[in-house]
RNA sequence: GACCCUAUCGUCCAGUGGCCUAGGACAUCGCCCUUUCACGGCGAGAACACGGGUUCGAAUCCCGUUAGGGUCGCCA
């Protein structure tokens, strides 16, 4: 059992990657990198109407962005390939004519090459599933008929999956086979395949499909389904990784966020659940926002820079974005959030929120506290939380009225808004000169309007 | 229709014959923190699909029913 394992993920180019396919190429790499085995990456592009490369690129994309990196494969390179099913016709064409000389194949009145069922009991052990049996002698179509020969290679030349990915699999030595609860049923013909050819079948395990909250399918335009959606909503690749892992496999204890490297440690097949999941949007929400709130503070500059770029916001350096953040963070769910909870600190020139100004600042007294509030603020003498807090609350006892009768006004004359972060620590932030000119600015712009 | 897989809170997981008056998480609701919004804390409601067995004892084992999913392509 010195065995090296190789594993591998097969998907064939869809224009995207579907999360089902995420999971299934994530437990894969998980066994993989478990093991210390080789992770395969294996284009099915047999059927050449939807290779293309754009499609090929949707794959590479969403695995690297999940940090799935392949040992073999495309771009990687390896010494069974070529990788793409496309350019191993004469591999194909080798194993076929291995059936072809032990009669296990015939051309069918069409001229597709066709693979004599035999139709035989089978039984095999699924890793997830357990003691498969079945009576292949039973198998029957739709209207009764028995199930008819497998076609291995079409009339035009082209190759079936099937037997492709029997070929393949042996030709690329994988020791498991670690796929979507689909091919379940397909097993035995893959068996059977195996058998014809004279090698000996990878072990199997079967993972349950995903499907949407309510239980139905996941088709592509379902939320969540397609990995470059996570992409574009702003969703932290290790907390979508993170949360696949825990559709349908568990560490057995209570553990939810965990570095992959613990996930790497703990995985094992035979523990992944045999219950179809379904997908919950929320908790993946949840996962992500998790990560936002615990990751280092500059690895998340790194990931939110983009975001802020995006939207056209000057955020300056480094160091003048990183107390933004920090004061903001908590309040971001996806990393795409950040823009317009980021964007006023960075511009004097933001816009008021026209409901906020009309329920506080619209009142005569509000600007009183406003113009109370820039005098005493003008002569403070340390420009902290604390100390900006100590000064408004005094100028409400002076007032004689609710501290909240200066902090809103203070809060939209600052920001332009109503909500935000802790007042005392966003005007910290912003500094003595800015919150000053913020309040003068709402002076001038709202006094004229009254 | 035939064959195969599955069946614990709305959802994701624990539970592998007694520790279960079934545990955790998300979501929901309430309270606290906070004169914003979040984060955080505390608490509540919420499930073993149904029917038969086996056993001193079943969420856990067996059978059936029902329900869901999958396969049965010159798609993958």
């Amino acid at each position: 059992m010195s065995e090296q394992v190789r594993v591998r993920f097969a998907p064939s180019p869809t224009g995207y990657l579907h999360v089902g396919g995420a999971r299934t190429a994530l437990f894969n790499w998980l066994f993989a990198r478990h093991t210390g085995g080789k992770f395969i990456l294996r284009i099915e592009d047999t059927d050449a109407a939807r290779n293309t490369e754009a499609a090929m690129q949707a794959i590479y994309d969403g695995m690297r962005w999940l940090g799935l990196d392949w040992d073999e494969g495309p771009l990687a390179g390896g010494d069974c390939g070529p990788y793409h099913q496309s350019e191993r016709g004469a591999i194909y064409e080798r194993h076929a004519q291995k059936l072809r000389d032990s009669g296990h194949v015939y051309a069918d009145e069409n001229g597709a090459l066709r693979f004599r069922l035999p139709r035989q009991p089978i039984v095999f052990e699924d890793l997830v599933c357990g003691r498969i049996e079945v009576d292949r002698s039973k198998s029957q179509n739709r209207d009764g008929s028995p199930e008819a020969d497998m076609t291995i290679r079409r009339a035009d030349g082209g190759w079936i999956f099937h037997f492709v990915n029997v070929a393949d699999d042996i030709e690329m030595k994988i020791t498991h086979v670690i796929r979507g609860e689909d091919h379940l049923s397909n097993t035995p013909k893959h068996l059977e395949l195996f058998a014809a050819l004279g090698a000996t079948p990878p072990r199997y395990a079967h993972i349950p499909l995903i499907l949407n909250k309510d239980g139905t399918k996941m088709s592509k335009r379902d939320q969540g389904a397609s990995v470059d959606g996570y992409i574009e909503a702003g969703y932290v690749p290790e907390a979508v990784r993170n949360f696949l892992c825990l559709l349908g496999w568990s560490p057995k204890d209570d553990r939810e966020i965990m570095p992959i490297s613990e996930v790497i440690e703990r995985f094992d097949p035979a523990q992944i659940n045999r219950k179809a999941a379904h997908f919950d949007l929320e908790k993946c929400d949840w996962v992500n926002q998790q990560y936002i709130l615990q990751m280092p503070l500059e690895k998340l500059a790194d990931q939110v820079e983009p975001w802020l770029k995006k939207a056209g916001i000057i955020f300056g350096t480094r160091a003048e974005m990183l107390p933004v953040l920090a004061l903001v963070r908590e309040r971001l769910k996806k990393l795409s959030d950040a823009p317009a909870w980021m964007d006023y600190f960075f511009t004097g020139d933001f816009p008021f929120d026209a409901e906020a100004v009309a329920k506080v600042l619209s009142k005569p007294a509000a600007l009183d506290h406003l113009r109370k509030l820039t005098a005493a603020y003008a002569g403070l003498g340390e420009w902290t939380a604390a100390a900006l807090e100590t000064s408004l609350k005094s100028q409400a006892t002076v007032a004689g009225v609710k501290v909240g009768e200066f902090v809103h006004p203070a809060r939209i004359g600052a920001t332009g808004r109503s909500v935000g972060a802790s007042l005392y620590h966003t005007l910290e932030v912003l500094g003595r000169d800015r919150v000053l000119a913020r309040f003068a600015r709402a002076l001038a712009k709202l006094s004229a309007s009254n």
